[in-house]
DNA sequence: AAATGTATTGTTATAATATAACAATAATTG
DNA sequence: CAATTATTGTTATATTATAACAATACATTT
């Protein structure tokens, strides 16, 4: 199992997540005949402004900002928009949303969170899927989906605990 | 890996979860010093009154039935003490609790969850721990706490699908 | 038992998250 | 262009969760 971007590693070239996400975003709306609306991409970017997960109601000033004079309903539509594209993945203990390493090949939610800095790591969970498809099949359970959280301390926060 | 509940079985003992469930919170309020009220030992019946998790707002009028005229900073009070036991998990996606199976030994929240009748059967995963722990060492990440959620159908509703 | 301190619950108000319902506009199609 | 569909705007409201302070119950010490 392995991290699958750079999260963790302030260091990284983010603009490169930046613009591959975009770059991803337009593919996967070409391919499946869906519309990358300003709205839609400006929520992406936003989403992606950062590898910590934003809600709902933090991405209304950065769109008023933008110029977009949205309401409630209009974010979480192009959230539920992108994530029905598998463009961005939820955070449930966060009621967060925090975009997709990985959206070309469709896959679970599952990330290391960071308790102090909310940094959410993508890990790939392919070597697990093995022992769920065990579970589900002996109970009958048709699997549809997976959030897997790993909550705890990054490696900055715990050099900064007090 | 293996279910550690009955949850998918509607034929099994109910009662049996009940009282079992009861008994060890008793047992772990006694050696950790803390106290077994009517109103948590309450809300922790309700919880266990299926394998439904619920939501705060859903065990308000049930507690009010019992003649408890209660608002939801008693109920989430009470739901926080029994997650701090162990004795209730919290399911992210559906901001609901559920019992814990297993509270004598502490772990991780992991479930199969239908999105049709909702019913959770709590999983163990023991096996799955060398993994988690690899990618948190890989990274210095000081893994605390861990959420995993499988969604789907269970074998009755998959029966019933339209 | 009375006094004190701590834990628990009551109470009111409000914050934070999410959706329903319908209107207006923009884009696409014929 | 006209008709249709998709997207966004708008208002209202539902749902989930917590802050702040008061009252009560319980435990501990004197
Ligand atoms: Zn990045
Ligand atoms: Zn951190
Ligand atoms: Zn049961
Ligand atoms: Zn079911």
């Amino acid at each position: 199992m392995l991290e699958i971007n750079d999260a963790f590693n302030s260091d990284h070239n983010h603009d490169h997540c930046v613009s591959g996400a975009l770059d991803n975003a337009k593919v996967i709306c070409q391919e499946s005949g869906q519309r990358l609306t300003p709205i839609r991409e400006l929520v992406l970017r936003l989403v992606w402004s950062s590898h910590k997960p934003l809600g709902a109601y933090e991405l209304l000033p950065a769109l008023a900002d933008a110029g977009f004079n949205s309401a409630p309903p209009t974010v979480y539509r192009a959230l539920d928009f992108l994530h029905q594209l598998g463009l961005i993945h939820k955070i449930g203990s966060l009621n967060a949303f925090v975009g997709c390493s990985n959206p070309e090949h469709p896959h679970p939610s599952a990330f290391m969170i960071c308790r102090e800095c909310k940094t959410a790591a993508e890990i790939e969970t392919s070597e697990l899927q093995e022992s769920f498809n065990r579970v589900a099949n002996t109970h009958g359970f048709q699997l549809e989906e997976e959030n897997i959280e790993l909550l705890g301390l990054c490696s900055d926060c715990r050099g900064s605990e007090s």
